[in-house]
DNA sequence: ATAATTGTCTATAATATTTATCGTGTATAT
DNA sequence: ATATACACGATAAATATTATAGACAATTAT
């Protein structure tokens, strides 16, 4: 399960990549962010901070200012913000590359079964979330009337 | 990642399924497995009656008494123990069959946009996952030698 | 029978994580 | 200047995880 905290970083990503395909896009507010995406404000403050220091988006302070796509939807992973927002991906912290962490109670990485078995499993499932994009998430609902950020 | 717990549950299942390999295979006490997979005892008595009631081992009381695998180990999927221990393997609760909830959020299912990538996603990680059998994990260090449960 | 052994079940507790909220500071446009 | 809006750290409530303890129930050996 994604937390909740991810679900509305995608929500918010999604109000921005609608607004970014705008004629004359603007930058959004954290409040705009929050009611278009249904998020509580304050808390939506941290996670649009995550996501923006993770280089997906981009802020303005100060009047008139917001936030906005910084990189093409196409080019913003959903693996990548999974990891920023709920942390390491791998079923096993052994396995997990950027957060590579060995088991306490591991005796020999090498003959361990359980990370051997989840390692084939864990290469496979990479293999298809790393290719998902912001981009096939805007692109999955063209073909129907929205309501929200969903 | 899985939790300790599903860990605990994985290295009883090999300690279980190495002893049903041997010639004459016993019934092991909480105690002997929780000393061959280095798992506390009170805590590993919990999970074992988890996956007992998930009709994966048997068990018998009194003196003598212990667990047993009471499937072949072809036949026990590991999905099915990470849903038995960790709960629903789904991305969202809304995607997931066995333990289905609708997302308190949710305006529509039918046009969230989360939901559909996601469920793309979850299909395909279910093809491999569930294919996965405590077999598998047996197998995937017969050519080693092996320390504890590992 | 009875004592020893071993699984069953409920309650409780310590710790970590998740899901926020609040206050204050900092930058910017007007 | 001042209103607006992001930045950042502290804190808190709720929930989940990781256990531990005690009393009970079943079985076997003697």
């Amino acid at each position: 399960m994604i937390t909740q905290k991810m679900k509305y970083a995608l929500k918010a990503l999604l109000v921005l990549g609608d607004e970014a395909a705008k004629d004359r896009p603007q930058a959004l507010t954290i409040e705009e962010i929050a009611k278009r995406s249904g998020t509580p404000k304050r808390f939506l403050e941290h996670i649009l901070l995550e996501v923006r220091n993770a280089g997906v988006i981009a802020s303005i302070r100060g009047r008139s200012g917001g936030y906005s796509l910084l990189k093409r939807p196409a080019e913003i992973s959903i693996s990548e913000l999974l990891r920023t927002i709920d942390g390491p991906i791998a079923p096993l912290p052994c396995l997990s590359r950027r957060a590579y962490q060995r088991c306490d109670d591991c005796t020999d990485e090498a003959t361990c079964r359980i990370r051997k078995v989840f390692a084939e499993v864990f290469w496979s499932y990479l293999v298809i979330i790393d290719s998902l994009t912001l981009e096939d998430m805007l692109k999955s609902g063209a073909d129907q009337v929205m309501g929200a950020a969903q």
